[in-house]
DNA sequence: AGAATTTGACCCAT
DNA sequence: ATGGGTCAAATTCT
């Protein structure tokens, strides 16, 4: 572990990160013994509340540390061949730019009664710019960028591809950090956003979705996480599909996810969508909040002091 | 009408 | 030539 050298500005945030662990794991705990017994809903939301707010400031605080790289892209250059990197004479600037945005990867599990647009939802806004089919991969990949980067000039985009061998995941890959008004919002408040009924075309995909479930189509079992994250309440804009009937699914106790938004392309169907489109989908935007696991992928000892905090508030 | 999404085309790096 | 990322016109939503 070799950890950037340097200032206090290092000790502090790995300080400050401590901290917030900390106190995410006495709420968890918190709530834990709330479970067993009648304690409020409200009570018990309020501790959720607060373990998500101490997470998510760890994770912005880590993602913040810029240059992480350790984007594990299954599908990119898997033969590993390291590109130059520092041979870069092109004086494009918008790919030097790019180059020099900070970049993180986090993986996001969902739950079988969760909206997978909430379960993806990361309390920002972003619009889809792109989808593409990925070469290797079974579900497409879906390109946003903030919503804000028009009127505010945020570069902030993020990539969300699901996972080939365990749809339930997706792996998000940000770039870019967030300049605009929404930073602080969320840095401070997580996400329980308010979910967009965003009601369209597509109740007629729902009886779709209803028929199969009759028929029994669906051949998911959501059973318990694969991997043990924190949940997640936000709201997000994913995209998810699928090409088969493999993602429909969630039927759960608290088919909540239908009163999320769409994600139609990324291969979950989780809504509206699923089985609609050509071969990939669509996704669509998002707010709404729902838990799902987030896996972080941004190693400490990448923390890189010297990147500039903007745009978060709170810290 | 304005905002967001879809999607084929285009651009650029390999 | 190929594939990933972005653009932008058309389309769909709100």
């Amino acid at each position: 572990m070799e950890q950037k050298s340097s200032s206090g500005d290092w000790e502090k945030m790995k300080k400050e990160i401590n901290d917030l662990m900390t106190e995410g794991r006495d709420y968890a705990h918190q709530l834990k013994s709330q479970l067993g017994s009648s304690s409020s809903q409200e009570s018990r939301e309020h501790l959720a509340k607060k373990i998500l707010e101490s997470y998510h400031k760890s994770l912005t605080i880590m993602n913040y540390s810029g240059e992480l790289d350790p984007v594990l892209s299954p599908y990119t250059n898997s033969g590993g061949s390291p590109k130059s990197d520092d041979s870069d004479q092109e004086p494009r600037i918008l790919k030097s730019s790019k180059k020099s945005m900070p970049r993180w990867t986090q993986k996001v599990s969902i739950t079988p009664g969760v909206g997978i647009d909430r379960a993806l939802d990361d309390g920002f806004s972003w619009r889809k710019y792109g989808q593409k089919d990925i070469l290797g991969a079974k579900f497409p990949r879906g390109y946003y960028r903030c919503t804000y980067r028009k009127s505010q000039g945020c570069e902030a985009t993020k990539q969300v591809q699901r996972c080939d061998e365990n749809p339930m995941l997706f792996e998000i890959i940000y770039r870019g950090i967030h300049s605009c008004s929404q930073a602080a919002n969320v840095g401070s408040t997580i996400p329980v956003q308010i979910l967009e009924p965003r009601q369209t075309q597509e109740h007629e995909n729902l009886e779709i979705v209803k028929e199969s479930l009759d028929t029994g189509h669906h051949s998911y079992n959501h059973q318990a996480p694969l991997h043990q994250t924190l949940h997640y309440p936000l709201s997000s804009s994913p995209n998810v599909e699928s090409n088969n009937a493999y993602m429909l699914p969630l039927v759960d106790h608290n088919n909540e996810f239908f009163g999320s938004t769409s994600y139609s392309d990324l291969g979950v169907n989780v809504n509206y969508d699923f089985l609609a489109s050509r071969d990939a989908g669509s996704a669509s935007h998002s707010t709404s909040n729902s838990p799902s696991t987030v896996l972080l992928e941004s190693p400490f000892k990448n923390f890189d002091p010297n990147h500039p905090f903007r745009g978060f508030g709170e810290f």
